[in-house]
DNA sequence: GGGTTTCACGCAAAAACCTGCAAGAACCGC
DNA sequence: GCGGTTCTTGCAGGTTTTTGCGTGAAACCC
């Protein structure tokens, strides 16, 4: 095999399954693994992959995992965001929890709405403080320096009290069978207590966790009103959930 | 499985999640819980993610809050801050209200410190989050925009039921025949309930507020054990409050 | 404070890498 | 066609990277 052909395999190969072995390589067109090596290093200066020790990485797969933008898929969630501060009118009484797509849907709020907000995660509540028309309420309890929220029995307890028109809870995996989930059991226990406590409870999550599954249940998709992503709403991933009654935005 | 492929897979991980645990790694990449550390070390050494005790946790989700906004006579508050925050021993169970003096004992506490604070301040509560061995207990109720502070009859019933060993009260405020006063009718309520709550009350100011009066009454001055100010505890100024029975630092 | 988990460091084996070299292939001008 | 040149390839060696393991220290949980 000539050389320009073997380089062109190699790239064909590379950008076909974003990755290749060297090893493999060798194997599969039978010349030492010198030779691969010396394709590799040239197709890596001439900046059509990139090398890495053992083999080498497609560009999109750099790309796509090198985002070095602070908070991840920020965009997307800018537009869950939007749509879920849409859902929100005037007099309602709203629960959320935390996380940085309930950040952005604080953001997200328009400047005149007037409803109630509550929650227990601090950085939530940072931003519902500068809204200059919302009330909010934070629920107390032991501060979780991990995930930033209030837990424990006080805070459920409080939760407990409350009849919330809805309820946003930015989610960490979903899946048509096990529902939401998710991997800090006291996190887990608040988010329950939100759910039972909400007329209406919506989901907020990147396309990216839908039908991924963490370790403890948190409510199933029977519980769940709306399914909000960056997706359109007819988008095929989110047809399951459609097909199971949930309102997708 | 490349080691780059490895640490990209790690990483979309942690940002999807907003935490990982090694054991749970290892075992899904089928590697050695030692190459888990070592990439998690390297990637924190990057920047891309945050390590602790078991695994890692998100960047994003783990952002600085800079309430570094300039604060009025700060070197003096820092002084107030390291004076207060010696009285502070292991075990301790502390109530704090809020202030930027208070922000300032916050980052004043030594660093191998392990006690419990209360508080309902918003700001107060970011800071101790920050510290690594303090227990952060929020008082949760209605917050105040201005004061970034719960207040109301959640808040007071809180604070009632504790029995703390020292209690931090940043002052607006002090005068011999009045002791405290305040100027915000729902901010004097708590500070009240937690002069009544604990053992020990310890007033910190600036002595600019020292012999000023405000309109609403918190405590008298023979129901505060401690007061700090920048000054030296024999300055004249603080004669009275010597010769009424408070421990001045 | 004791028991368990996790970490850090060093070590060793395996794999991958680099360098230089030489044999052969391809090329080029005559 | 032919000598000289360049290019390509495989190999030998020594170096670096990566990885797993063992040990003791540190951190954590109750």
């Amino acid at each position: 095999m000539l050389k320009k052909e073997r380089q062109a395999y190699i790239l064909h190969k590379v950008n076909l399954h974003n990755r290749v072995l060297s090893s493999l390589l060798c194997d599969e067109i039978q010349v030492s693994e010198d030779t691969i090596r010396r394709d590799l290093h040239e197709l890596a200066q001439r900046g059509k992959l990139i090398k890495v020790h053992g083999g080498a990485l497609s560009h999109a797969f750099n790309e796509k995992y090198n985002t070095s933008s602070h908070i991840y898929s920020h965009d997307q969630k800018k537009i869950i965001a939007q749509k879920a501060a849409s859902l929100v009118k005037n007099g309602m009484f709203v629960l959320t929890s935390g996380g940085t797509t309930i950040i952005e849907l604080a953001r997200a709020l328009p400047h005149d709405l007037r409803a109630t907000f509550v929650s227990g995660s601090i950085p939530a509540i940072l931003e519902y403080m500068q809204h200059p028309s919302i009330d909010v309420i934070m629920i107390g309890d032991r501060v979780s320096k991990n995930s930033k929220i209030t837990i424990g029995g006080e805070a459920i307890e409080k939760i407990r009290q409350i009849r919330a028109d809805l309820c946003f809870l930015g989610i960490n995996a979903i899946d048509i069978r096990h529902g939401t989930t998710d991997n800090d059991w006291d996190v887990v226990q608040l988010k329950k207590a939100m759910v039972e406590s909400s007329r209406k409870v919506v989901c907020l999550t990147i396309s990216e966790k839908i039908n991924t599954l963490q370790p403890i249940h948190i409510c199933s998709v029977d519980q769940i009103d709306v399914l909000i992503t960056e997706l359109s709403p007819d988008d095929p991933i989110l047809k399951p959930y459609r097909d199971a009654g949930i309102e997708v935005i």
